[in-house]
DNA sequence: GCACTGTTTTGAACGATGTTCATTTTATCG
DNA sequence: CGATAAAATGAACATCGTTCAAAACAGTGC
C-alpha cells in the first residue's frame, strides 16, 4: 500500500520533471541524469517505475494529448454557442478548431512538438490506448462534417475528419516549422482559416 | 588535385552509403561507425569531408529533394499537356502534385521521412541552400495558381503555395504514418485529390 | 533486541554512440 | 634518400540508455 503510494508519487515527480524538461529544452533533451536528479531519486528508480525513457515520453505525450483535447472541445463549444444556422455554426466550428490547433500548437510548441518527433524505439509501437488519445481529436470534426455532409456515412465521415485534421496539421506543422522564417502568426492563423473555409465551400459544392 | 578528388570519391561513397542505410533502415540508423565500414574508410575519415554527421544527412536530404522536384515536375506537365481550358488544365495541375507528392512519398518512404524527421543539433540551423531547396518545391505550386487566381499578388500567391502544399504535406504525413492502421494507399490517394480538389473548387468561389 | 529472509533501491559498470586528436602513414621536394 | 609537410587513422573520450550485483530496508518469529 505504502509502496504503491511511493510508486505512485515517483511516478507523478517523473512525468512533471519530464514534462518541464521538454517544454524547456525539448524532447531531445529527455536525459536520464538529468531526470533522476530534478526528480530527487536514483538513476536506476527510474527503470522501476517506467520499463524505458520512451514510455516516460508517452506518458507526457497523453497529457498533452488530453489538454489538446480540452482545449479544441472549449473552441468548438464557443463557436457552435454564437447561433445562426446550423450550416453556419458547423463552418464557424471547423474554423475555430483549426485556429484553436493553431494557437495551442503556438503556445505549447515544444510540447506540441514532441507529440510527433516522438517515435517508439526499434520493435515497439505504439500502446493502443495512446493510438485512441489521437484518434479521439478527429472526432471534434466529425460533429459538424456530420452537418455540412449529411449524406455521408460514418466511415466516410471519419475519413474525412481525419483528413481536414491532416491537412490543418500539416499547415501549422510547415508554417511553425522554422522560428525565423516563419509567419508571423496572425498572418498564419489567417492562412490556415482562408483554407479551411476554402475547404468547407468547396465540399459543399461537390 | 589529385587529393581533392580522392576526398570526392569518398565524398560521394559516403552520401552513398548513407543514402542506402537511410532508404533501408531509416534516419535514426545513421552511424558514424557503420558508415566507414560502408564506405570503405577509416572512422575519423568521415570528419574530413563532413563536419559532423548532420551535414551528411543534409547531402541525402538534398539528393531527396531533387529526386522530389524532378518527379514533381514531370507530374506537373504531364498534367498540363492533356490540354482543356486554362483552369481545368490548372486544376489538374494541382491535384496532380497532391497525388504525385503522395506517391514519391510512399514510394520512397524510408528517405521521405528523413526529410522532416532530420533536426539540426543544437545551436546550428539549416543552411540557406538547403532551405532553397526545400522553398524550390513550393514554386510548382504558383504556376497553376496563377491560373486559378490571377487576382493575387506574387507573395500573395506564394504563400498560398505554401499553406496549399502544408496542406496536402500533413494529409500524406498522417496518411502514412501508421504502418498498421494507415490507410491503403488507393484510399489515401482518392482522399487527397478530394480534399485537394474541394480546396480548388473553394479557392475559386471565393 | 536480534537473527533471518524477502523486497526495494541504488549507482557503478556496460555497451553504443558522435567526435577529437596524438600518432602514424603517405606525399612532396631539394 | 632524407627531411618536412599534409593527410589519414583509430584509440581514447564524453555522453547516452539500460542493467544488475550489491546494499539498504522491511517484515517476521523468537
Amino acid at each position: 500500500m505504502t509502496v504503491s503510494l511511493r510508486r505512485e508519487t515517483l511516478r507523478k515527480a517523473l512525468i512533471d520533471a519530464a514534462e518541464a524538461g521538454i517544454s524547456a529544452r525539448g524532447l531531445a533533451a529527455l536525459k536520464a541524469r538529468d531526470l533522476a536528479r530534478e526528480a530527487g531519486c536514483a538513476l536506476g528508480a527510474i527503470y522501476t517505475v517506467f520499463p524505458d525513457l520512451a514510455a516516460l515520453a508517452v506518458a507526457v505525450n497523453s497529457r498533452t494529448f488530453r489538454l489538446l483535447d480540452a482545449t479544441l472541445r472549449e473552441a468548438a463549444e464557443a463557436a457552435m454557442a454564437a447561433g445562426g444556422t446550423p450550416r453556419a455554426a458547423a463552418n464557424r466550428v471547423l474554423i475555430a478548431l483549426a485556429a484553436g490547433y493553431l494557437d495551442f500548437a503556438a503556445g505549447h510548441l515544444a510540447r506540441w512538438r514532441a507529440l510527433f518527433e516522438f517515435r517508439m524505439p526499434e520493435g515497439q509501437d505504439m500502446p493502443q490506448w495512446h493510438l485512441d488519445e489521437q484518434a479521439a481529436l478527429f472526432g471534434h470534426l466529425e460533429r459538424p462534417l456530420a452537418v455540412l455532409q449529411p449524406g455521408l456515412s460514418g466511415e466516410e465521415r471519419a475519413l474525412l475528419a481525419r483528413s481536414l485534421f491532416s491537412a490543418a496539421h500539416g499547415m501549422v506543422l510547415l508554417g511553425l516549422e522554422g522560428k525565423i522564417v516563419s509567419l508571423p502568426l496572425p498572418y498564419l492563423r489567417q492562412q490556415v482559416t482562408m483554407v479551411v473555409a476554402a475547404m468547407g465551400r468547396g465540399l459543399e459544392s461537390a
